[in-house]
DNA sequence: CGGAATCCCTCCCGATACTG
DNA sequence: CAGTATCGGGAGGGATTCCG
């Protein structure tokens, strides 16, 4: 509550930073934030990509990174409506990590599923 | 099914790469996995650091680990049992980028707080 | 086309109690 | 001390329908 936090305490669930990595946490936010990687995107662009995700999860992800400073929501006054996503500077400062865990996650898959493969084994 | 993915795709949900991102993405894994980043840990120090993760989460976030070959669990023969919870070389590369992304949850934490007020001022 | 709103259900997770 | 077992509440998230 007094926000004097010395050091900042990720293990502490009060701690902001804690929330924030509670964010990233998310299921889909890296996925989507992922996703604009390349630059804006529009809505149904987005939904055909990110396989799985349903309509109600992605406005949901979207509103939250745009909550948090994360991506921008540009809406065009035509008809059809447009409306195109873009990351922040903030969220393409994120994506760099992001894109690192990615390339984490691609390049030890062979070693986690062998991993898998022996626990699973041992009785 | 081939698995002749040229490129692993992210966005799709079979994809193995998609499946080690859920595990990070996960709750309390990069928690637990940047508590072990000091060196090897008790079941009971881990337990007593990370706010709010009950027993049975701490359980299977760390059996989560151990079978993807992020950690490894030690059992000390000795009365009373003493277990030891310490990461793989694969955990460690692992938690170089979370804490990156700890930096960055702290770091920008700051301008995620001030983005969220004006969000949630914006009537 | 891009949502908002509703229903509904799964399963995540925490609390508790018990074992080796 | 380091677990397993069990139960129950509640949030997360999917499918569907309707609106601007």
């Amino acid at each position: 509550m007094e926000s004097k936090d010395v050091e900042p305490d990720l293990y502490d669930r009060r701690c902001g930073s804690r929330q924030v990595l509670d964010r990233i946490g998310d299921r889909w936010s890296v996925l989507v934030v992922l996703a604009l990687a390349a630059g804006p995107k529009r809505y149904g662009e987005l939904a055909g990509r990110i396989d799985g995700i349903s309509q109600k999860m992605l406005t949901q992800t979207l509103r939250g990174l745009e909550r948090d400073g994360l991506a921008t929501r540009m809406v065009h006054a035509t008809v059809p409506p447009r409306v195109d996503y873009e990351l922040t500077e903030l969220g393409r400062s994120l994506l760099t990590l992001l894109a690192g865990l990615r390339a984490w996650a691609t390049g030890h898959l062979p070693e986690v599923e062998a991993a898998r493969a022996r626990y699973d084994a041992r009785t």
